[in-house]
DNA sequence: AACATAGAACTAGAAGACAG
DNA sequence: CTGTCTTCTAGTTCTATGTT
């Protein structure tokens, strides 16, 4: 069987963090992250892989979702589930179990210097409420906040960064600030384009923290 | 498809200028 | 002072956009 890896937290690199994950707040460190779901909506989607970067340091992680995937998730994504498998354009992936997938992403969070700052591409609207529904419902919220002192939109921020841009889409964003293309919807690949992109903006601090938000429990 | 957000477009009311 | 018109401001509604 040909199975793929799950670069997970044995796939960290040991090199330092401290130069290049401080990439946007001064005493802050900045992981990028992103998740690939079942689908938009944020109340009832289910996680499929959790992808994170900071400098040199990646976290990347598959578990197999308890809801079937929209016809537009597949679409979008190239996942799928097929007798308890996940297929990522019909290969089988090695996966773990969410609880797992959660715990070693909190683990891959603290092995930075607190607090974290975690920025996703439309946060705000679709990554944070996912990731700390999923975070609660396992009574692991508690613990999350200890590490990550909140969440930084990069849509919000592109937007208040640059005016009249024709579209704000990461992959848009990516051809337009970087000046390519890649492969967009591939989780670790997303978290590593929107790393170069904030570096490519190099945004105050000030622009930061108003797109800046903190994890809340949600009811 | 679901839906939060930002910005545009629209509406209502207040304020000011001016003629009678 | 009264009535009319214009301009400005604040509030509301609509639309487009992003995420899987």
């Amino acid at each position: 069987m040909n199975l793929l890896k799950a670069d997970c937290t044995k796939h960290l690199s040991h090199r330092s963090a401290d130069v290049q994950t401080r990439t946007m707040a001064d005493d802050r460190v900045t992981v990028f992250f992103d998740l690939e779901t079942t689908g938009l909506d944020t109340s009832v989607c289910d996680i499929i892989q959790i992808a994170a970067i900071s400098g040199e340091k990646v976290f990347n992680v598959y578990t197999i979702p308890s809801l079937p995937l929209t016809d537009s998730a597949t679409r979008v994504t190239g996942f799928s589930v097929s007798s308890s498998e996940l297929l990522c354009r019909g290969i089988p992936m090695e996966t773990t179990p969410l609880v797992e997938a959660l715990t070693s992403f909190i683990s891959f969070l603290r092995s930075f210097e607190h607090p974290v700052l975690l920025a996703a591409h439309n946060a705000r609207r679709f990554d944070a409420p996912v990731l700390t529904r999923v975070l609660q419902q396992y009574f692991l919220l508690q613990e999350f906040q200890q590490v990550v002192s909140g969440f930084v939109d990069t849509y919000l921020l592109s937007k208040n960064l640059y005016r009249n841009l024709r579209s704000y889409s990461q992959e848009a964003m990516v051809q337009h600030f970087l000046g390519k293309t890649y492969n967009a919807h591939n989780a670790v690949e997303d978290a590593r384009m929107l790393q170069e992109l904030c570096k490519s903006w190099q945004p105050s601090k000030g622009s930061i923290l108003r797109c800046t938000f903190r994890a809340m429990r949600l009811y």
